[in-house]
DNA sequence: CATGATCCTAAACACGTGTTCAATCCTTCG
DNA sequence: CGAAGGATTGAACACGTGTTTAGGATCATG
C-alpha cells in the first residue's frame, strides 16, 4: 500500500496478463536461474500460453531485459528520488518482510551474479549511494576517514552484497533460514563488532602494509612476508592482509 | 590447437583424454557457467568427441561431480593435510599468478554460486579453517575478542569471498582485471584499515544494538530507530548496522 | 596371426527449447 | 449490428541438447 504498492508478491488473477508474465518470470528467474527456466514454465505460472510470452515481451531475453528494468524501477524509482541511498533502503525494506520480497531478493541477487546490464547499473548506484553516506558519516564525525574513499565505499558494499549471494550458504551455516529474524539478530552484534572495532588487536598489519606498499616494485615476486597462523584475513580474496606485499 | 592453455597445469598434449576433458569442462564451467556450457564445447576444446566425453563420466552432470572433486582435491590435498588453513593458503597462491589459475578460481566462485555439494564442503571448510586462524589470533593477541566467535568466522568468511563472486563487477568498477597487481595493491590498505580501526568512530551503533536486541521481542513491527544519513553500513544484506532492532 | 580389450568416434535418437504462424476469441466503437 | 483490432492460443518448426548405439582403430598379448 505505501511505497511498492504494486509489488504485491504473488500475482493477482486482475493483474494484466503482461504483468502476470513479468511476476512469474522474476519468480522462476530468481528461484532458478535463467538458464535453468523456461518459457513455458513462466507461461504456465501465469497462466497464459508460451506463445503469449514471447508476443508481449519479443523473446526471452527481452523479457529478463523487462524484469531487470522494472526491478530497477522498484528500486530506484520511477524518476531519481530526491534523497541518495533510496536504493540500500528499499532493500532493506524488503528484507525486513523477506516472505513477501523473497522473490525480489533471490532476483537481485541473480543481477548480480549473472553481471547483466542492469544488474551493473544498480551496483554502480549502490556504490555511490555508499559512498555518500560514508562521506556524510565522516562529516557527522560518526565514522571514520579513510585513506581512499572511494575504495573503501566499493570494498564496504561488495561486503554488504556478499551475504545476498551466499544466502544458500549463509542460511545451511547457520540453520536458519536467510533474512529471518534469528538470522539477522544472531549476524547483528559480530557484525557491528567488526565494524566498530576492527578484527586486529592492533595495527602491526596495517604499518606492515604500509611499508611493503611503500617501496616495493609494482611487478615481482618477492619472498612471501609472514605466514605464521597469526597471519591476516585469511581467505580468497581480500587476504591480502597477510601478504599485501606480492600483490 | 592447444585451446585452454592456461588451464593446464599438466602439459596438454601427453595429458590423457580424460584429464584433457576435465581440464576443458573446468575452464568452460568456471568462464560461462555449467548451464551455457555444451558436451559438444567442453569435447571440441579437449579435441575429442562428445560421446568420449559422456564415455568417461557417465553424464554431464557426472563430469561436473568429477570436477568438483578434482577442484576440491587441489584446495585440500590428497589426505588432509597438518595444518588446518591449507584451502586458503592454497586459494592464496592461485591468487599470486591469476594468469595461471583463473580458470579454477573462476570454477571455484562458480561452485560457490551454484550451491553445489562440492560448493557447500569447500564453504565450510573455508569457515571452519578461518575459524580456527581466528582463535589462533585471538590466543596470541594479535586479534580481538569477539562475542560470537563462529558467527565472526562466518561474517569473515563470507566477506573474503565477496570480492570473488563479485569479481566482475570489482573489476568494472575499479578500471583494472581482477586479481592483478593493481587491483590488489589498490584494495590492500582500505581493506586493512577496516579490519583495524572499524568504520565507526564510537560504539554508538554497537550500544544502539546492544539495547534494542536486549528486550526487544524477535517479532514485532516498532518503529524504525535512526534514519538519518549517518546510519550503519547501509546496504543490501548486513545492513543490520542501521536498524539492529527490527530484525 | 588371432584375440581381446581399450580407446575412441560417426551417426542417430529422443527430447526440450525459443519462436512462428494462422486462426480464433473478446472487447470496443462506429 | 458489424467491423476492427488487440489479446490469446494450439500446433508446428527449426534447432541445440545430452545421450545411445554400433562399430572402427589401435595395441599388447596368446
Amino acid at each position: 500500500m505505501f511505497r511498492i504498492m504494486n509489488v504485491r508478491s504473488v500475482p493477482f488473477e486482475d493483474a494484466t496478463a503482461s504483468a502476470r508474465i513479468r511476476d512469474a518470470a522474476i519468480a522462476r528467474f530468481g528461484a532458478q536461474g535463467y538458464d535453468r527456466t523456461s518459457v513455458r514454465e513462466i507461461a504456465a505460472d501465469a497462466g497464459v500460453s508460451p506463445a503469449l510470452v514471447i508476443h508481449h515481451f519479443g523473446s526471452k531475453e527481452a523479457l529478463r531485459h523487462a524484469c531487470d528494468d522494472w526491478l530497477a524501477t522498484q528500486l530506484i524509482g520511477e524518476k531519481t528520488r530526491v534523497a541518495a541511498p533510496e536504493v540500500a533502503a528499499t532493500i532493506r525494506e524488503w528484507l525486513d518482510d523477506p516472505e513477501r520480497f523473497r522473490p525480489y531478493i533471490d532476483y537481485f541477487a541473480t543481477m548480480l551474479a549473472d553481471g547483466t546490464e542492469g544488474g551493473n547499473r544498480l551496483f554502480d548506484r549502490l556504490v555511490h549511494d555508499t559512498a555518500a553516506m560514508l562521506d556524510a558519516g565522516v562529516a557527522d564525525g560518526s565514522m571514520r576517514e579513510s585513506s581512499d574513499p572511494g575504495m573503501r565505499a566499493l570494498i564496504i558494499t561488495v561486503h554488504g552484497l556478499a551475504p545476498l549471494l551466499l544466502r544458500d550458504q549463509l542460511a545451511r551455516a547457520m540453520g536458519t533460514p536467510f533474512a529471518s529474524s534469528a538470522t539477522i539478530r544472531r549476524m547483528t552484534r559480530p557484525m557491528l563488532e567488526l565494524y566498530t572495532h576492527g578484527l586486529y588487536a592492533d595495527s602491526r598489519m596495517l604499518d606492515a602494509a604500509d611499508e611493503a606498499l611503500r617501496g616495493v616494485a609494482p611487478t615481482g615476486s618477492e619472498p612471501r612476508s609472514d605466514k605464521g597462523p597469526g597471519n591476516p584475513n585469511q581467505d580468497p580474496d581480500p587476504p591480502t592482509h597477510g601478504r599485501p606485499d606480492t600483490w
